[in-house]
DNA sequence: TGAACATATGAAAATATGTTCATATGTTAC
DNA sequence: GTAACATATGAACATATTTTCATATGTTCA
């Protein structure tokens, strides 16, 4: 009981690919300021793309990315498509890397 | 002060990219496990490679990454080169990441 | 039903990334 | 100095990823 266990056991060969999986949605920059822009409210696709001034294909792309890793919400209201980050889970794995890279 | 503020801020596009850019290096398994090997011990290149049975090179360059993103910790003994991670930070990323692929 | 709008998706092109092979560089011991 | 060993690196290749364009799908409203 004189350290502390962190990081240490090495998981199976399986939940290491998952892991790199998951670290790898957030490894794009596209997918990054997605997260940001829908961290507070949910958003349309349609106002995603005009807010990061992307097209909304592009968008609509990575949300898929985002939606298969489960890291966002869903919500239809008529033709729109409402996204929103899933839990604070999500929010806290961008602020662990924010205070690597503001520090 | 009645919601927490967390990552609802939109830092700047450049320190975005940067966020990007560290996730990256976390979205390798290969580089996700030599971050495992390293968390408990320092281990010399060729260890690392036995121990993952990789090719010294393919070590080596992904080492590279690691400390050129700032995640490992680089010692010199006699002809072997000792690395291990660099902080408790990087092990929280780790942590964060786990939570989520295991929850 | 059909027009208008919002979103999703397939395919192609451009780019980035990871691994391997061959070899260079750096260190030690003789 | 040179042989033996440990690590790093450049180039080439294979693979993955991101974006764009065109178009399909789904929804509303008249």
């Amino acid at each position: 009981m004189e350290e502390k266990n962190t990081a240490n056991e090495m998981p199976d060969l399986e939940v290491l690919f998952e892991l790199a999986d998951l670290f790898k949605v957030f490894g794009d920059s596209t997918r990054i300021r997605i997260m940001f822009t829908i961290s507070d409210n949910e958003m349309s696709v349609l106002n995603i793309a005009e807010s990061l001034n992307m097209e909304q294909s592009t968008i609509s792309h990575q949300l898929r990315v985002l939606r298969q890793n489960k890291l966002v919400r869903v919500r239809r209201d008529g033709k729109q498509i409402y996204y929103s980050l899933d839990d604070d889970h999500v929010k806290k794995i961008i602020e662990m890397g924010l205070d690597h890279v503001l520090e």
